[in-house]
DNA sequence: ATTGAAACGAACGATGG
DNA sequence: CCATCGTTCGTTTCAAT
């Protein structure tokens, strides 16, 4: 992990779909050379793949919460399983497993707010490892396309 | 927004390096019908954008954290001040503006726990609009990789 | 590890079905 | 929406350094 890989990196970061060609023009170096590096990286598993960003808005899922969940007992068992069941539901983005207060922080994206409440009622309320809830409308999320390590690592 | 692009959509977020022509073949239609659907796609805002997706363990950030956090008064500037503050942190990963209890929620990647605690200190304890602060350690974090319409979007 | 050159494959625009 | 052609452009391999 030099700082070639690092550019390298950085620019698929960006723009996954550069050609090889112009990402070797753009750092200086030959594009056969450009290629052994992108598919090390790959194979090292620094990058771990190539992704379409798709607007949720577009989707028909213009409205997102965070779900705050509190789950007993804390069973290695009760963790899985709920983390396994709510990823595999079709509204949920991103689950988080957490310390603290909370057990689970769950990203969703829905139609509109009723579609939200109808998902909470339908897929949590039964639930009976939950013991406390809370969800939370997102107004605005930010997220950096970039990740850089932090410090020079090798 | 049909079947046909509901699905060049999928393909294009789990691999989005694949050729046009592979595309094309996999869902039947012939390269030149799945090149103008896809740069409509792009066209449209429907797909944002192409991006490599990478392992923080290998970017030297293994240590993740959610911070939840209140900021007083709640003002537009002080909260736009506070987003774009905390969003070009290179510790940050992505930001959340929330309604409820909290007012931001802070996804963050650092190589370990010392540096959590420093980043804090360095970067939280001085702002004078932070009236509340929590912070949990992200034990595990999952994505979903594909995004769909939940409905029959048109 | 990096390179240049050669062989191969893909993208693209135009045309017509 | 599909098929095909022709050109341009990109990718990939590999021997050499």
């Amino acid at each position: 992990m030099d700082e070639l890989d690092s550019q390298i990196v950085e620019h698929l970061q960006r723009e996954a779909r550069i050609t090889n060609r112009d990402l070797a023009h753009r750092l200086g170096i030959a594009p056969s050379t450009c290629l052994e590096r992108t598919r090390a990286l790959r194979n090292r598993g620094v990058i771990t793949g190539f992704h379409a960003a798709v607007d949720l808005r577009s989707m028909g899922r213009p409205v997102q919460a965070l779900l705050s969940i509190q789950v007993r007992p804390l069973s290695r068992d009760v963790i899985e399983g709920f983390k396994t069941y709510v990823s595999a539901l079709p509204e949920v983005l991103s689950v988080f497993v957490v310390a603290g207060s909370d057990d689970f922080l769950v990203h969703v994206a829905v139609p509109d707010v009723d579609q939200l409440h109808t998902f909470l009622m339908d897929r949590f309320s039964q639930r009976r490892e939950i013991v406390n809830f809370r969800s939370s409308v997102i107004y605005q999320h930010v997220a950096n396309q970039v990740i850089s390590p932090l410090d020079g690592v090798e």
